[in-house]
DNA sequence: ATGTATGCAAACCATTTGCAATGAC
DNA sequence: GTCATTGCAAATGGTTTGCATACAT
């Protein structure tokens, strides 16, 4: 957490800009998730925890962090913005239940090194996303169970 | 094109839905895109073609087309939904270029298939989506002489 | 005849923008 | 004091919804 806010600060002073509070007490509750959260999720949950901000600084926050790489954006397949936490984080992928919807992360080292160097036409791979959509095994369990019926 | 054709008619069958004009002079459409096009893009591309459907037409038979298979759709980093179609092809993957923007695809046998092993916690590995998000050889082209000046 | 599909307009909703007031420097 | 940041409200834009009309069955 120190060191995020360490490269947080760093960023806001090398690019001119403020290091308001707003800023470092988002940056705090956005490391209490442990998965995926959305603005809007973020918006409830500054007000719960008695630090109200707009929306407007939550999109301002959330643009900064990305920028200088302390989250992460994914759309998966809505139209909602999902963010995590990047920091110190490998490389993961996402697995996406397409009957109950839950969202899994799970890494695979040898994936990742195969991944970076399948760039193609000269391609520089610098990140990548990579979703499986699928059934997770207790959606399939309850099916079998529907079928034995 | 034949087989996709028969493909919704199938689903439409199946499914008790209409055989209506608007969805096969869509589909057909469709078939003449090499990429991705977004809704936005048809819309003005079936007006351009004397078959001016709807919005709300487009939307409703995309959604049709997901159903039976015969499209896919994207969402890359935006909120904008990219469709593409699905019927024949093998997966693929995607490759973003930050810089420009320029988005191609590309396939890899190899990696599809360990891609199809690699759930997690017995997850079933339906479809996956891989995207690459670098920078492509004419950008780091465009970059090396800015250096060099 | 029945009820699905179309097309228009209005609603939705995440995100963006404009702008006055605040506050970091 | 200067100007970036905040917060409010309004605008944006892709997508969805409601509903009357058209038309596939």
């Amino acid at each position: 957490m120190e060191r995020e806010k360490q490269i947080l600060a760093n960023y806001i002073k090398e690019k001119g800009l403020r290091k308001t509070p707003e800023r470092f007490a988002i940056l705090e509750k956005i490391a209490e998730y442990k998965g995926h959260f959305t603005v809007d999720e973020l918006f409830a949950y500054m007000h719960e925890k008695n630090f109200p901000v707009s929306r407007s600084t939550l999109y301002n926050a959330v643009e900064l962090f990305l920028e200088c790489n302390l989250i992460e954006r994914h759309t998966f397949d809505s139209n909602v913005a999902y963010y995590e936490r990047k920091f110190n984080k490998e490389p993961h992928n996402h697995q996406i239940c397409t009957v109950c919807g839950k969202i899994t992360k799970h890494r695979n080292r040898d994936l990742t090194r195969q991944i970076k160097h399948v760039g193609f036409r000269g391609f520089k791979v610098e990140s990548y996303q990579l979703n499986l959509y699928g059934i997770c095994k207790k959606c399939q369990r309850e099916a079998q169970k529907n079928i034995e019926k």
